[in-house]
Parts: structure tokens; sequence; C-alpha cells
DNA sequence: ATGCATTTGTTACGTATTTCACAATTAGCT
DNA sequence: AGCTAATTGTGAAATACGTAACAAATGCAT
């Protein structure tokens, strides 16, 4: 029963429950992929412990993680890989075709929707759209690029809700308002500033360069070191961090 | 002083203070950007206050994110743009130039090193490597794409210690491998798979697929509403989450 | 059928991160 | 100089997230 005043933030489908956390989420992720694996390896059962052993993750985060949603598996025997990855598959909706659009038709958007992994996980790419005039008209993969101005016009045949944007900085907010006006509920976003949304879109925010800062932080600052102390080091310690 | 047999696990220069989280290390690489816009626009100091009002992130949040590292601001004032800038991009040492190898000259890795903020943030590749017999000898950009078992004996001369790591899955560990024996020190890992490294080794992963799955999780069951729905919304809310 | 070894689902605990709240500090004004 | 308004830096409170621990459930062996 829903108190009247009440704030409904809490994401899809407002059940009672809590919803569950975006790491979870970004776990789910990667336990699909690894389920899809196992199952091609002809893995027919799965516990939480092989789990942990095979990838780094956690037993009880996984069945964690899992108990957001529901339950899976039989105590004593583990998980069933196919049905696991299938229902993971159902709660991510990439069990269905997803149409994507992307804006944004410089080196980084092609490559990255060149990449042949998205077809293999049902992400659909449905039209291409740049502001660049030298750009329109032209041909990406089996696309022609479009002005992005005719997003929404476009966009109400396709009806696609997901889309990349690969544009450069100055342009980007003035995109995703063309993107929301054109019904586009999930932005992943490849420029380095934060977007301005009406809160029933969502914006995951990739940046290359803040990746590459952070790791720069950790490089220590003194003399670099060759490669060979290194090795020493991997020699002292035994060898790998964690597992086997 | 360091008591013999503490765990200096502490990450870079193991000083009495906690290390930073590395949220923390993330926001810090965007206010680096969003400061160099505003020196760019030619302004001279900001409060918290302002700066949550244009980037959204929480005043305290970014006080308190600075405090790890120095008092930065003058109360009553705040702080001077310049400065600020200029003492992150040391924290994060990308006032220096820093040298990057790729493995993985496919779309992907080609497109991530030709984008032009990589130079631009003093980011500096000095070698290509890659597995496929087939691309080994030709160009990309202005190197010539060399085989990765030759990353140890190339890196030597280099010294680059950070690499972007853009090969398929399988190979991801093999090369991994190579690389910690090369002497790099941090990867951003593309592929979507947890890579296995000594302790002295910093790993950043992004995945492209888990990002897209994480947003279509977000995307509601109900039948596809069309564009307009959202821009009912939209006038109903005023119009933007959050801030002006 | 009963007991044992295994493994789940979940509650309780611990750690990490974010937000709040306020004393301390600064510049400008009178 | 002293007062005021603004804003920082930070300990304490609140929240989010991860890990451990264990009762309940299952299949297998006897």
């Amino acid at each position: 029963m829903m108190i009247v005043g009440e704030v409904p933030n809490v994401t899809p489908s407002s059940n009672g429950k809590p919803p569950p956390p975006v790491p979870t989420l970004e776990r789910l992720a990667t336990y699909h992929r690894f389920l899809v694996d196992l199952s091609h390896a002809q893995v027919e059962t799965i516990s939480s412990a092989e789990v942990e052993r095979q990838t780094g993750i956690n037993a009880a985060q996984f069945r964690k993680d899992l108990s957001y949603f529901a339950q899976f598996g039989k105590p004593g025997v583990g998980y069933n890989v196919v049905d696991l990855r299938d229902r993971i598959a159902r709660i991510l909706k990439i069990d269905q075709d997803q149409k994507l659009i992307l804006v944004g038709a410089g080196n980084l958007g092609s490559a990255l929707v060149g990449y042949p992994g998205l077809k293999e996980h049902r992400f659909n790419l449905v039209a291409v759209f740049d502001n660049n005039y030298g750009k329109i008209g032209r041909p990406l993969w089996n696309l022609e690029i479009m002005d992005v101005t005719r997003v929404k016009e476009v966009n109400q045949q396709h009806r696609a809700r997901i889309a990349i944007l690969a544009v450069p900085s100055v342009s980007a907010q003035m995109v995703t308002d063309l993107l929301v006006a054109a019904g586009i509920r999930a932005i992943l976003n490849f420029a380095p500033v934060m977007l301005r949304v009406p809160d029933t879109v969502f914006v995951r925010n990739v940046s290359f360069l803040q990746e590459l800062s952070v790791l720069s932080y950790h490089l220590s600052a003194d003399p670099p070191f060759d490669g060979l102390s290194i090795l020493r080091e991997l020699d002292d310690h035994g060898n790998m961090a964690e597992t086997d």
C-alpha cells in the first residue's frame, strides 16, 4: 500500500522489496557472461563456491546478489547453469532484442558499435546520428548517418530506448535533450561531462580519461623501476594475488 | 616509522594517513576536467557550493575528497581555480607525460588510442602490440604493430607503466601475464573477464556490454511508451532532475 | 529410512562511503 | 580594529555495501 506523498524513486517495478544495489546489477552481467561460457563448456551445475574460485567474486556475494530477485539454487547441489543463465538474462532484459541508436559517428562511436559482441548479446543498432554535416548521409556499417536533429522523427519508427552517446563534450548536453525528447530512456555516455536528464532517464558514464587518471594515480612517484624489480617481487611473494 | 610485519598495502606513498577511497580518485578526475573548463572560461575562484550546482556532486563530498590530500581552499572565499586544477593534476600524476602501450589493435583498440583527448591529457602512446600475425608489421597511427610476445623486450626502452588491454577475452589472461613481466603496473582492461595479477599491479575494468546490461535492466518491462509520454512527464515536473 | 556431507538463502555483523552539521577561518565593510 | 557574511575542513551520524555465519534444504550412501 503506497502512502500518499511517498517518493516512488525505487526504480523499476516498485514491489515491496528493496531494489537491488547497482553493484549487484553490474555483477549480474558478469555472472551472465560467465554462465554463457560455462554452458558452452557443457557444465550442468555450479556452486557459489566454484563461482568464487573461477571469477574471484565472493561466494556469499554471489548468493546475496541472486537473492534480490528470487531463489535459483538447490541446497546441497548448486545452480543449474542454463537455467540461471536464462533467468539472469530475463532480469537484465538481455533475453530479448534491444534496439540501440548511436549518436556521434566519430572514431570511438564507430568502433563501439562495430564490436561483434553487441549482436551476440542481442543489442541491435538501428540508427546512427551525427551533428557534423560532413558525415551526414555517409554510410556506417550498414546504416546511413542521419542528422541528429531528426532523431525524434526517426525514432518514432524504431522506438529504441537505449542510446550510445559518443559526441564531443560541448555538444553532449544539447544532444541529450534531443534524445530525451525522442523517447530514449537510457544513455551510455562517453563524453566526460555530467548530463542533466529527467529522473525517468538512466545514464551510465564511461570515461576513458577518468579510468586512465585513476590508474595514473596509483603509479608510485619514485623513479620508474624497470621490469625486473617487479619480477623480483613476484618471486618473493610466490606469485599471484588471491586464488590459484 | 614502519612497524616490522605491518602490511604495506595502503597503496602509494604509505604515509600515516588513510588512503583515499577509489571513488574519491574517480571524482578527482571529474573535478580536474571541470576545473580545466572553468579556467578556460577565466573563472578565478569557485566555492564547493558552486561546484555542486554545476556538477551535481555534493559540496561536502567535494570538500572531503580534497581533504584526503591537503587544504586547498580559503574559508569565506573558496578555491583558486588554476591552483586547484594544477594540484589535482599533480595528485593524479597527469601533470607529466604518461607513456601508454596498447595491446590489441582491433577496432576498439585503434579507436581508443586515436581519441585526441589522450594527447591533450598527456597520455602518450609509445607502442602497439597484437597477437594476430595478420596485423603485426602493419602501421597503426604512426606506430608499427608489434608481436605481443616481444612486449617485455620492447618496453625495456620505453618503460611505459600503463597498458590498455583490448584483446578478446580468451587471450586476455595470457597477454596480462606478458604485460606484468614487462613491468606494466596499471592495466585498463576492456575484456569482460577478471584478470589475475600480482597485487603490485592495478587493474580497472571497462565493460561495454556490462554497462549496456545495467541500462537494459532499468528499462521498465511495460509496453514501450512513445516519445510523447516522456515529454508530458517533463512538462509536469517542471523539467530537469536536480539543479537549474 | 536415517545420517552425513554439501550448499543454499538470509540474518547479523563489519567496513566503506556519503552526508550532515558546526567550529574555525577569512575578507570586506563600517 | 571589530563585526558580519561566507565558506572551508572535519568529526560524527547516516547510509550503502560486502562478508561471515548458520539454520534449513537436498541428495547420496548405507
